[in-house]
DNA sequence: AAACTGACTAATA
DNA sequence: CTATTAGCCAGTT
């Protein structure tokens, strides 16, 4: 367990589809770790540039943007999805529904 | 070694 | 809708 686990995770978001999100949970299981999703977390809290992870295609299962340590980060989140088509609804919470990528 | 901490979640109340 | 509980586990104190 350790940086291995990571380069999983980091491969799993990199599936995520540009217009899409997946939850931390989602991106768990979607490595056959079932209730990891707090390592997902780490594994991108921890990411430093450069990187090629499109860790903002990454959300919380109530649809949220998860807040981070540094202030700021939910509005570059933000804005990185609706640049790519993912618009939260009237508040500000983005509907899994429409937007959820189904591996 | 033991306690604490998180970009989490699902289930209950 | 909010609050609480319990499960989760690699880092950090």
């Amino acid at each position: 367990m350790g940086q291995q686990q990571y380069t999983l995770f980091y491969n799993a978001v990199h599936a995520i589809p540009r217009g899409q999100v997946a939850t931390y949970g989602q991106v768990a299981q979607y490595c056959g770790l079932p209730g990891h999703a707090r390592m997902v977390g780490y594994a991108l809290s921890i990411l430093q540039e450069p990187h090629d992870v499109p860790w903002h295609r990454v959300i919380n299962a109530r649809g949220e943007i998860s807040p981070g340590g540094r202030p700021g980060r939910i509005a570059t989140q933000k804005a990185l999805l609706m640049a790519e088509g993912v618009v939260p609804d009237g508040n500000g919470r983005i509907n899994l529904r429409q937007y959820q990528w189904r591996g």
